[in-house]
DNA sequence: TATAAACCTATAGATTTACTAGGTTTTAAA
DNA sequence: TTTAAAACCTAGTAAATCTATAGGTTTATA
C-alpha cells in the first residue's frame, strides 16, 4: 500500500508542476486545493526539499518551488524518497538491498524470483512516467 | 511491503508444490524446511485452507496438501488472499475498490493513474505465474 | 512593525504486523 | 485402548509504523 504521505507528495509536486509561472506555492495553498493536512503536508514539502525536489522560499509571499523541469523527475526518484523501495521485498530491491533472515539462498527462492519480475515491472512503469506526465494526465 | 505472512505463504505453497507424491505435508516440515515459526505458519496454512488452496487431514500422518493442481493456481489470487489488494492504493483496486476520502474526482487525479499503470504492470506478472512456474524457479 | 510564510521538535493515538501462549479435537498407530 | 502426533482454535501482546497534531521559532516582505 502506498503511503498517504507518498499520495500527499506526489499530488503537491503534480499541484506545483502545474502552474505555469515559477511563484513559490504556498503549503497553504496546496493544503486547501488538494485537502491534505496543512501540518502533515508541511512536513512532506520540506522533506522533499531536503531531497532537492524542492527549493522554498520563506516569509511573506514565500513556498515551494521545483528545482528541475517535471519532464526531468522521474517517479521512480519520488516514490523512493517517499516511500522507500519500489520492491515489495528487500531482497530484490536495488536501493535499499537486505537479506533475508529466513532465506539460505536467493537463487532457489520461489518469492525472490516472482518479486523481481514485479519489481522490474513496477520500474518500468515508473521510470517511464515523469512528474510532466502526470501532472497533467487527463480521464481516460 | 509484501507481509512476512504473504512471504511465508507463498513459500508454503510452492513447497507443497514440489512435493512429487500428494501425501499431505506437516507444517512442522514446512517450518524447518523453511526456517518459519511453526505457529506463525500454522495459522497461515489455515487460511490457505480455508480460501479453498489447501485440503488438510488431522491426526497422525496428517497435513496439506493442494487442491488445485500448481499450474491452476495464479498469484494473483495467493496474493489477493494472503495480502489483499494488489493495488497500491484502494480507488484503483478491483477487488478491493475503495474511494478517496480527499480526491473529488478520480479521472483527473495524478496519482490514481500513475496508480492504474503499476497495478496493470503487477497484474500482468502475478497473472502470467502459477504456483507451478515459481516452485520450480531456478537460478538466473 | 505586523504579518505570513517556511521551518523545527516533540508527541500521541490508531493501526498493523508478527508473532506467542495455551489450549482442544481428531486420527493413526502401538 | 491408550498414546502420540497432527490440525485447529482463541486470545493476547510487543513493537513498529502511520498519520497526523501541538506549539512553537525563524525569516522575509509589505
Amino acid at each position: 500500500m502506498l503511503s498517504k504521505k507518498t499520495k500527499y507528495g506526489i499530488k503537491a509536486l503534480a499541484y506545483i508542476a502545474r502552474k505555469k509561472d515559477r511563484k513559490p506555492v504556498q503549503a497553504s495553498e496546496i493544503s486547501e486545493s488538494e485537502n491534505i493536512s496543512q501540518k502533515f503536508l508541511e512536513s512532506i514539502l520540506l522533506e522533499l526539499r531536503k531531497s532537492g525536489f524542492l527549493g522554498s522560499k520563506k516569509g511573506k509571499g514565500g513556498g515551494y518551488y521545483l528545482i528541475k523541469e517535471p519532464e526531468e523527475i522521474k517517479m521512480t526518484a519520488v516514490i523512493r524518497v517517499l516511500e522507500g523501495p519500489i520492491a515489495m521485498v528487500p531482497c530484490v530491491s536495488l536501493n535499499y538491498y537486505e537479506k533475508c533472515d529466513d532465506c539460505p539462498d536467493e537463487r532457489t527462492c520461489s518469492v525472490h524470483k516472482l518479486m523481481i519480475q514485479v519489481r522490474d515491472a513496477s520500474l518500468n512503469v515508473l521510470g517511464d512516467n515523469t512528474l510532466k506526465d502526470i501532472a497533467f494526465m487527463q480521464s481516460s
